[in-house]
DNA sequence: GTCTATACGATGATAGAC
DNA sequence: GTCTATCATCGTATAGAC
């Protein structure tokens, strides 16, 4: 009874923890966030925090983990199904369900999960931090994605060179990251336009244009 | 001769932390080089930092700044002389063209200026960065350039709702600042896959994807 | 004006008592 | 596991030398 007791109070402090500073990190900014007002927020000890995650940028990959796992095992899932079916049916998977695959999770699936949509933010912070373990943790997790969503796209459009589908590739997950944080409100708009505000009219739009991108012919010479 | 001498030494100072402070801040990152380590590499005294710039968010504003003023004032002389030039011969621009002003500069023009690829690292994380000053001064450097950029574009993609056109436009942006990262060898490649090594090269890449993306019609329906 | 030496408050991390 | 006390280091401010 006793060791249920301390258990639960241990997850409990991790989990307080966790939760907290997602809030604040979205809110306030990692770096603007102390882990002094952190634990004060969390009515945790400041210790705790190092104790439970090791340290403070420990503790961002795991807020950021918890969110991104799921999401990244939902788009493998989804690319894996695209591949079988494609090979029973004897045909090629299509460009568009492929990057459907990646767009779609990102942009719905996810969602529910967040309370508000700061988490975007935080997401983009992945791609550009150049310090450390963050990193390390981008390139582990995404390692497999990648992979398989190269090869399908390598059955989708297989005229194309392998270099030349990793830039489109990469291309578009630039502007699948571009459109996150746009749709999270995190990038001023110019002037008095206002854009929609329904993810899934915004994956169309994202899916649109890079399915465009990726199909395009080796290079252009065009007339208009 | 001794106003000269004085001058000389203070302009030496300031450049030589502006060196430094681009170097090691897209070397390291900007969290992680702290302004004593910056001072020791830079010869100079740790004071004198926030003596020439204020403060070490204010240098790195004006690391950026040093960069992105003239690329961005090349990329408005370019579209204004593509509207001025469509206008007199009575056509619409080309959106090849239009886009061919943003990225060229970007990955040749401002190349020469620079002995390493350390602003393209420092630019593209920073252009993911949600947090401080750096913000601000995209935001406020990038706002004219966005407006000519858009406004260009409507002319050349008139049967396209502008709404569209500013989402499409930061889709390509997005895959922009992803270009600009792995050409300078920041991103990450899986495997064993090399890249091309070339400024012209990568350009041309980018330009076919963002040209189809942005000329791509409302909504699509693929059939392979 | 330009630069230096020094000091200050706050931060992330840690050791050891409990 | 949790806490208090303490540490090294951070960015910054200031007084004074040149």
């Amino acid at each position: 009874m006793k060791k249920v007791t301390l258990s639960m109070k241990q997850i409990d402090t991790a989990q307080r923890i966790l939760d907290t500073a997602e809030r604040l990190f979205a809110q306030r900014g990692f770096h603007s966030t102390s882990t002094r007002a952190l634990a004060h927020e969390a009515r945790v000890n400041q210790a705790a925090i190092n104790y439970h995650f090791g340290s403070k940028e420990n503790l961002l990959e795991a807020v950021i983990e918890r969110r991104l796992v799921p999401l990244i095992k939902l788009q493998i899932n989804k690319l894996q199904t695209i591949r079988e079916t494609a090979l029973k049916e004897r045909r090629r998977p299509k460009t568009k369900d492929v990057l459907l695959a990646i767009v779609e999770p990102t942009f719905t699936s996810i969602r529910s999960l967040l309370k508000n949509r700061s988490f975007f933010t935080l997401a983009g912070r992945l791609f550009s931090e150049p310090e450390g373990a963050a990193r390390a943790i981008f390139q582990q997790k995404f390692e497999p994605l990648f992979s398989l969503l190269l090869n399908t796209m390598k059955d989708a459009l297989p005229e194309l060179p392998e270099e030349l589908l990793v830039w489109r590739l990469f291309f578009s997950i630039g502007a699948l990251v571009q459109a996150m944080r746009m749709f999270a409100g995190d990038v001023p708009v110019p002037d008095k336009i206002t854009l929609v505000d329904d993810a899934a009219v915004v994956a169309g739009l994202l899916l649109t244009f890079v399915t465009c991108g990726m199909k395009a012919p080796l290079s252009i010479y065009e007339d208009s």
